[in-house]
DNA sequence: ATAATATTTGTAAGCGCTTTCAAATAAGGA
DNA sequence: TCCTTATTTGAAAGCGCTTACAAATATTAT
């Protein structure tokens, strides 16, 4: 099965030269001279050789390689965060290891442990750093611990640490916003839903909470609920809300769509009756009818920013470089709202 | 920033023993004295101690990694067919390298090879090997040349070789019995709606075609329809279609909610005038109203099944594996049919 | 108790590459 | 032309681990 692979010492022969002066064409670097570059350089295209990778690790402690570390990738806003990520990332010639860590913590701190023992070199961790009461706690120490041996990029959550850069939207005031615009149609029993304490969720919470209140609106209690992720419950905890309301702004769009599920069982109009307005801006959005009013978080854009952040610390050393960086949001208006 | 790093002399000095020792408590292999291993266990557990994958890959050749290629991850079938295959492959001590490769021929190449140039221990592919007018065409060439690197296991496609191993759906069975449903309950003008060449979407068309033609009804091009894989540009497609139909069986859930969208807009009934299935049984399934009845492919099964032979190959180096397994769909019946 | 055998441990030779340092060659100045 | 300096090359020492083989120790049979 395996065929013979050939190495350095190979390309050394056939080019007559040391392996010093192959190794050298190989990583581009140092002072060639143009002659034997191109020597070496047709020997290598002719056979075809690549550097054994474990070698170069061992001589260089790298291997060109991220880790990403996923709750879940079987949910389109991580799917899609996986997607942009890696697709950066192989522009800069780096690969990328997958580790779907579910949301437990000891899950993601084995997670951790495993990638950085195979010596990438930087960590991405997206989304769902808990952040418990809203404070910052110490669950995210491994996080920092981790940065202690690889910078650690965190895509949508918040951690404070030397070798920690995070990327995240302006949650508060998307909320604040698209919350502010149904009191001012005149809704005043907005509910809103969330699946998490996740950072982002608490942010949204807050802009959700500060909005009333630069109204005047009330918070009642009852309307902020907190519910599973998946449709059809979402739909039947709506149902058993004895407050009236006339809006829904949930945390994610599958939750949106369990609110549309809701209005459809109870016969209600959309949006004259009932609002609805949901997050991420995934395909499913647009998969109902009427199709979802829905905050696009730019996923694409805090990938790509990560990235090149992660790049330029890894590569360039630069010690400059802002450890959080925060991605605006877009409402994307359509069926379910009368915006 | 890098910590010092422990190696295996330390371990052994620590544990007064030899390195190769340490080495072996480390593999857990060979015939080491229960009271050694102890010892040496003890200070690995006290200070910590991972050994480093590249002198260990330099020595095994082995990075207990494995390569995955899909086309794209943002899609749920391809999300949850990695994140069962990651799972697995976990819980087998295996890690794997996750590369989106795009659609095309070249892309697919280029990360074949980037990833067999890291050593992986075998390679995954998901889907869409496209094979042309049906026929076993030459596109797989590069698959089996790979194979002979490293064993390939094709998921959701149809290819042969020597250390090439497919798990597939069958996709003609299911289809058929789905379409002779439909025509059983006196529908005649059945749409179907494809959006690619690949392996699958062949082997549904077939179980289309056999069956209308076993229940004597004559084919007509017009409902054999190829569509971007975009809802709205599928409704607009089906909009356009001359002749009149009553029911639309897609190769996935995205293109039927499409087909749902048309008729919504034309103010159809779901299912009395048309009737709707979709493939792969995805979230986006039960977004819609009426939720869709579905063709379940059963990707967690596939994906199991894929990473023990995987297993079994590259551990084991067992030799009578089957090349080929088929995996049954099954039918979820929801609102758009009336079955 | 001693020889013969089985079990455990250690020594040392790679694995393929990077990189320092010295040697060889080329270039420049007198 | 010969000597000094810059440039290009090569020899060799690791990087941290695995593993064949030899040495040492424990076990069993006689």
């Amino acid at each position: 099965m395996k065929k013979d692979v050939i190495n350095i010492y190979d390309i050394a022969e056939m080019a007559k030269v040391s392996i010093a002066t192959v190794s050298r064409v190989v990583n581009g670097s140092d002072k060639v001279s143009e002659k034997t570059r191109k020597k070496v350089m047709a020997v290598i295209e002719e056979v075809g050789y690549t550097p054994n990778v474990f070698a170069q690790g061992l001589g260089l402690n790298t291997m060109h390689t991220v880790g990403i570390i996923v709750p879940t990738i079987s949910d389109l806003y991580m799917s899609s965060a996986v997607y942009y990520l890696q697709e950066k990332l192989r522009s800069y010639g780096y690969d990328c290891i997958l580790s779907c860590s579910g949301f437990e913590l000891d899950g993601k701190q084995r997670h951790v442990n495993m990638l950085l023992s195979k010596h990438v070199d930087a960590l991405i961790l997206v989304g769902s750093t808990y952040a418990g009461n809203g404070e910052h706690v110490k669950d995210t120490d491994y996080i920092r611990e981790a940065a202690q041996s690889v910078p650690v990029f965190v895509v949508n959550g918040n951690v404070q640490g030397d070798d920690v850069y995070c990327t995240v939207n302006d949650d508060v005031k998307a909320v604040y916003d698209v919350t502010s615009k149904l009191i001012e149609q005149g809704r005043e029993r907005i509910v809103f839903l969330t699946d998490s304490q996740s950072y982002s969720a608490i942010k949204k919470r807050k802009g959700y909470e500060q909005a009333l209140e630069d109204h005047d609106i009330p918070l009642r209690p009852e309307l902020e609920m907190h519910v599973v992720n998946r449709m059809h419950a979402v739909r039947d905890q709506l149902a058993e809300c004895k407050v009236p309301f006339d809006a829904v702004i949930a945390s994610n769009d599958e939750i949106a769509v369990g609110a549309l599920k809701y209005a459809f069982k109870k016969g209600l109009m959309v949006p004259e009756e009932l609002a609805v307005v949901g997050y991420n801006n995934c395909s499913i959005a647009i998969a109902c009818e009427p199709e979802l009013t829905s905050i696009d978080n730019h996923i694409e854009d805090i990938c790509y920013q990560t990235v090149d952040r992660l790049i330029a610390v890894i590569e360039k050393k630069e010690t400059n470089i802002e450890h959080k960086v925060v991605i605006p949001c877009e409402l994307v208006v359509r069926g379910t709202t009368e915006f």
